[in-house]
DNA sequence: CCGTATCATCGTTTATCGGCGATAAACGAT
DNA sequence: ATCGTTTATCGCCGATAAACGATGATACGG
């Protein structure tokens, strides 16, 4: 009779987690986390590499848990990275991992 | 001719979040981390109320990426959370949505 | 030595994922 | 209105994942 961590959290945490459980979706983030600024999906594609529908899903799943964000310019949509989850995201890692964290009992974002 | 993040990097982090990527050892690594001590793998199938088959299953895959550590004690396995883990994970995470780190350019373990 | 307890592994089934090419949809420009 | 550009979606495939039951290995207690 052990006390879990309530499902509800832990399938949102999971479900974070495998937005970035990808090689391609890493590189992506990280790339829109270090230049801050938006990117258009054709910028993207050129620097992932791949087929632009293969980006193109990569985004589509970054975006579903607001990693990223979307915004059409003109024709062109631009993706940029979600401040908010530059802290929710690793702070969730530490509930995870253990570490105490300020709220206790409250999700990080 | 966008630099992106190292693939090996990028695999390696994907691993690790891919070890988390499931509601299941989403659970089970908070719940290993939170009573510090270890467990055996009984005491965690019955708190998880999964199969003990499967649980074994995702404690291998938690074991693989060293976020928890076996240790064989008599005849049961005892499993407890990895303490660097608990730094080097969060870690990974802030590298990934963009945050700085100390020692630029090093994997975070 | 035998039985029990504990855990890992194997094989199966079902579902999801990651990649691609092809196609559709939205838009600006001509 | 039509064309070219840009992005999203669809259909398909091989590969991977998650769950289970059954079987196999290993240690302990009689």
């Amino acid at each position: 009779m052990e006390e879990l961590l309530d499902r509800e959290v832990a399938q949102r945490y999971a479900s974070w987690f495998r937005a970035l459980a990808d090689p391609t979706r890493i590189q992506i983030a990280e790339l829109l986390a270090r230049r801050r600024e938006p990117m258009s999906v054709g910028q993207i594609t050129a620097a992932v590499g791949m087929a632009q529908s293969t980006v193109s899903q990569h985004l589509k799943i970054l975006a579903e848990v607001r990693f990223v964000l979307v915004e059409p310019s003109g024709n062109a949509n631009l993706y940029r990275i979600n401040d908010k989850c530059l802290e929710c995201f690793p702070t969730a890692a530490d509930v995870v991992m253990g570490r105490p964290v300020a709220s206790p009992g409250q999700t990080p974002c």
